[in-house]
RNA sequence: GCCGUUGUAGCUCAGUGGUAGAGCACCUCAUUGGUAAUGAGGAGGUCACGGGUUCAAUCCCCGUCAACGGCUCCA
């Protein structure tokens, strides 16, 4: 790094000399906390401390106040380059510190920054000066291990984040509260779309009728698509015997996500983490010809792993849920089209779902595990992204234990990255179930494997709707798709038959029977996000027709209950946004 | 699992060492109202659970459970 400190600072470097204000400001108030590293992430910085007692709320604040004196003193960062001795020496009552210096590869530089009166170690790449922070803010404290190993002492984290100016940081704060407000957690409650039941136990989800219509409707997209694409369904069992995981692999790589045996009649069961091996099965219970494959067996398939109480998050990290999931088995050659095929599907889903920022990940084996055939594999990844000119990044040591794969992460609507589908290419399953199919030549060959899941898992993908969506679900996803509304009890009758008159359309149409007045119906059905709110009164029951109140739209307007149900057909059958 | 925060009505949250409150939601009655909250009444709580201190604990102390924020970002 030739220029440690600029006038232009990237916001990386903002944030990491926020992260010195914040370690100037513990060691002026808390003297006795030791720092150890203080990075810029991707929305802030965080600093850690050795500190005997956590930081409290309270104590952020003084905290801020105190960053916020450093900021205005606009201390210039100055840097000098020291010996390794002097490092150490520096930081003799730091052993954090001493042990990086320690480790600093010879040859590299050692470089001291000093804002004020506070030192620390460090690489370089900050502002210029500390006023060049224009806002900050600590958002949170949590408890970190020293670099990350369980094993080593916890250090207290103080998270923060900061920008050039002062509406910068306001607009980020606007955008914290808005997925806030998103969070499919709370709107999962407000909505009745699902919920975790305290007495089943975390990460296990209840879908109530409303999330499960929205699933049904997603799955049916998905069947669609496999339909159209030749695969066919496949069901297997949710429990199998142990001895199939030990024949996979998955009870060596992959035991720590399992949950644990259950015995009957001495032997030892496994609720199925993955549905690969049943699949498998499937396909190895009779002979195969070439002249099959590719054979691509397709099932919604429920499994169940083990996570961390402490990690279990709404419907986004979960211990049971169904992917939609798939195996291909193809001959070598038909490895690349098959794999292209697949991309094309994942591409037309994620489209039809609203998503249009998309990032790929080409996750290889890691060098232990890797073998021969990796390098084909990868290639037939890498063949497949290029011809579809989509630009990737590697991720090395990420693949699964038996291949590499393709992962494709979205942004939602608020910027968010999410990862949703997986494609991979196996060559190591099929050989140790000894696959064969009889080939032109007359001898028996190991097919190739393709596992997929384009949503990824049906409660994930969910989840993400909902926040995408912020819950207003368009049309033709939405639970609930228009309510017949009447303003007094007269029109109650005609607001039924209008129901009666669209249901055989296939709509999803409520009445609102409740004695309430016009205004507060509205209302409640505005807030359940409903995409049409039809009110009847005595004019419309006297034309047959519906005043249609639109989401989104302030316009009213009455139209016959045939140009409604036009206007919904056209909507649904066009996914409208 | 580990660190921190939080657990009071279905939801959002007040509150006090002397047996518990509001708003919304729910139920009943009146009202039949033309586009984002009609009025009145009612029901609803082992104050997360277990132990301790105290004449007395929802409140103080200890433990357990759960939820939430983190535990990948490397001077």
């Amino acid at each position: 790094m030739s220029d440690s400190t600029t006038n232009h600072p990237t916001l990386a470097e903002l944030r990491h000399t926020a992260a010195h204000v914040l370690a100037y400001a513990v060691q002026d108030l808390f003297p006795e906390a030791k720092p150890t590293i203080g990075p810029a992430i991707e929305n802030g910085f965080y600093y850690d401390f050795d500190r005997a007692k956590p930081f409290t709320p309270e104590d952020l604040e003084r905290l801020t106040a105190r960053m916020r004196e450093i900021v205005a003193a606009n201390y210039p960062m100055t840097g000098e380059q020291v010996t390794r001795a002097h490092a150490i020496e520096r930081f003799a009552g730091n052993p954090y510190k001493a042990e990086i210096a320690r480790e600093i590869p010879e040859g590299e530089p050692i470089t001291l920054y000093t804002i004020g009166e506070f030192t620390d170690l460090c690489r370089g790449g900050h502002a210029h000066t500390t006023g060049a922070i224009g806002g900050s803010t600590l958002t949170s404290v949590a408890g970190a291990y020293w670099r990350g190993k369980e094993t080593n002492p916890m250090l207290q984290r103080i998270y923060g984040t900061a920008f050039p100016t002062q509406a910068e940081l306001d607009a980020y704060l606007v955008q914290l509260a808005e997925a806030h407000k998103r969070d499919h957690r709370k709107l999962g409650v407000e909505l009745d779309l699902f919920t975790v039941e305290e007495e089943a136990g975390g990460g296990l989800i209840f879908w109530h009728p409303k999330g499960a219509t929205v699933r049904g409707i997603i799955e049916n997209f998905i069947r669609d698509g496999l339909r159209d694409r030749g695969y066919q369904p496949v069901v297997t069992p949710h429990i199998v015997s142990e001895k199939l995981y030990e024949i996979s692999g998955h009870l060596q790589n992959y035991q720590a996500n399992m949950f644990g045996p259950i015995e009957v009649e001495e032997q030892r069961f496994r609720l199925k983490p993955m549905n690969c091996p049943g699949h498998i099965l499937i396909f190895k219970s009779r002979l195969h010809s070439y002249r099959e494959l590719p054979i691509r067996y397709s099932e919604f398939g429920t499994v169940y792993r083990y996570e961390r109480s402490g990690v279990l998050h709404g419907l986004t990290r979960v211990r049971g849920f169904t992917q939609d999931d798939a195996h291909l088995f193809c001959t070598p050659e038909q490895l690349q089209f098959e794999f292209e095929q697949t991309l094309d599907e994942a591409l037309r889903l994620m489209e039809a779902f609203g998503f249009t920022d998309f990032e790929y990940f080409l996750s290889t084996r890691s060098a232990a595990e890797r073998g021969e055939t990796d390098p084909i594999a990868e290639d037939a990844i890498r063949r497949a992204l290029e011809s579809h000119h989509l630009p990737y990044q590697i991720d090395e040591g990420g693949g699964a234990f038996y291949g590499p794969k393709l992962d494709i992460n979205v942004r939602d609507a608020i910027g968010r990255k999410w990862q949703l589908g997986t494609v991979q290419v196996d060559f190591v399953l099929p050989g140790r179930f000894g696959l064969k199919y009889r080939a032109a030549d007359g001898h028996d060959h190991t097919p190739v494997m393709i596992h997929r899941a384009l949503a990824g898992s049906m409660e994930r993908f969910f989840g993400i709707l909902v926040e995408h969506f912020g819950g207003a679900f368009p049309a033709w996803l939405a639970p609930v798709q228009a309510v017949v509304v009447p303003i007094g009890e007269t029109q109650l009758e005609y607001a039924r038959d209008v129901a009666e008159r669209l249901r055989p359309h296939g709509f999803r149409i409520e009445v609102d029977e409740s004695n309430e007045k016009l205004g507060y119906k509205i209302r409640h059905w505005k807030t359940q996000k409903v995409p049409y709110v039809l009110v009847v009164g005595k004019q419309e029951m006297a034309d047959g027709s519906v005043n249609v109140n639109e989401r989104g739209s302030e316009t009213k307007r009455t139209v016959t209950v045939d140009e409604f149900a036009q206007e919904l057909r056209q909507k649904t059958e066009t996914r409208a946004s």
